[in-house]
DNA sequence: CGCCTATTTGATAGCCGTCAACCGGAGTGG
DNA sequence: CCACTCCGGTTGACGGCTATCAAATAGGCG
């Protein structure tokens, strides 16, 4: 029997959107790479140096960042198992901004040639690329909105939303409760507020019946009354596509 | 001679990042499409509905919004003469957030499965696409940071800064100055503040002598000061960038 | 058990939003 | 040509949301 390949889950993630066929997934699946064991905080990808390889979340989590000139910190998505890290640059010089492992993770890592290579030879692979950092794309721009048009309780909790929407559709998620590994500071940098304030309003929350907290396990009562509070609409996630007949032949 | 196709803008702006042969960039001017009239406020692409075709941004200014449940609206990008508006979401079933013209606009409308095709049969301009792609997803990092981290002033001036230079890049520019067409309030939109707030800060920036505005064209005495205050590299704006030899044969 | 980090809590300050009024230029109609 | 209107820009007073500062508590790990 066939080893199982590292990237299986990559795998799974794009078919949820692409139809590949046997040859694509197996292209995939057969690409060169070697995996590695990251610690909490290690960088995987450092802004402004160029990546040789593209890594992809096997298990655990991370967070790309940017930094402002006065140290300021921002967030600007999290990445769950299952996620190709840099793919989203996968055709730029240099890397525009750092990804962090946010727990222990296990990281496959591609070379970016090879990836490259196949984008070029299989059209079907390299829009199944497309689509995934289209949503990316769309991910982003929702973060804006959240954080520069909603107040911080209503963008924590969108974040809460988020993030256990795209773990439920990775079959990481038991009964609407979940572990997100974030310390309040981290949620309060992805988020554009302080720790301070991050706990105020997780407090906030979980007072009002919205949320339950165990150490970092969070658990939602009522789905529809916080999807509700955090102005949570998951159309920007893009779950429901899935494209059978992608392109005309 | 030939006809000057519309699109010589979008092939100008993607050949300063991948080099085209004659063959890639005459099928982007030969691809079929219309050209229309928009003023200034008029919808361009609609949040959730499916683009028939994807609009190029001919001449004039355009700007891509979100809205939040409250009313709240984010711009989450300008678009400059020589910007395709649907690239970043070519294969998404529907559209994440909507488009509008800022000013009176022409725009080129190409049949969506046209460029779908054109894409799948021909990897460079796949990859041309790509790279297009890949900036905007990093300059809406930017913002992301921008809005998240940085205090209002920084933030107005970092727009400035970033439109000046994305505007020079498309020749559009004369002498450090031109003229942005934005009410006050649409600048609050896109830095998540309040227009009477942006007027306060747009002062203060003129009355340090970083700006000059009459009416809405705004001029940079000082460049380099200007680029400090605004804590602005525009690195991520990849405008060096240029693949020679994209990929491996 | 002790250390270290994360969380929690309170007091205070400040940036920016809100509300409201006034100004000013461009277009319109008399 | 001038009055009118309208929208956008300007200004001031005030309030609130969130940051900052500081300290206490709790939790994880040796």
């Amino acid at each position: 029997m066939r080893n199982v390949s590292a990237l299986h889950l990559l795998v799974r993630k794009l078919e949820k959107h692409v139809a590949l066929d046997g040859e694509d997934s197996r292209a995939i699946l057969d690409l060169p790479h070697t995996v590695h064991a990251y610690k909490a905080f290690d960088y995987i990808i450092r802004e402004g140096e160029q990546p040789g390889a593209c890594p992809v979340l096997i298990s655990g989590f991370a967070f790309r960042q940017k930094l402002a000139e006065d140290g300021g910190r921002q967030i600007v998505s999290i990445q769950i198992p299952g996620d190709a890290l840099d793919l989203q640059q996968l055709f730029l010089d240099y890397a525009d901004h750092s990804v962090q492992a946010l727990t222990e993770a296990s990281i496959a890592l591609v070379p970016r040639p090879a990836l490259r290579e196949l984008a070029m030879r299989r059209p079907r692979i390299a829009h199944a690329f497309a689509v995934n950092n289209q949503i990316d794309a769309s991910i982003t721009r929702e973060w804006l909105l959240n954080i520069g048009r909603r107040d911080a309780r209503t963008r924590i909790a969108h974040l809460l939303c988020e993030v256990a929407v795209r773990l439920e559709r990775q079959d990481l998620v038991t009964e609407y409760g979940y572990e997100l590994p974030m310390s309040q500071e981290q949620i309060g940098d992805a988020t554009g507020l302080t720790s301070v304030h991050v706990n105020r309003m997780l407090r906030d929350l979980e007072r009002d019946g919205l949320i339950t907290r165990h150490s970092r396990t969070i658990r939602f009562p009522d789905w529809t009354v916080l999807k509700r509070v955090a102005d949570f609409n998951p159309l920007y996630l893009h779950v429901g596509q899935q494209s059978a007949v992608p392109i005309p032949a």
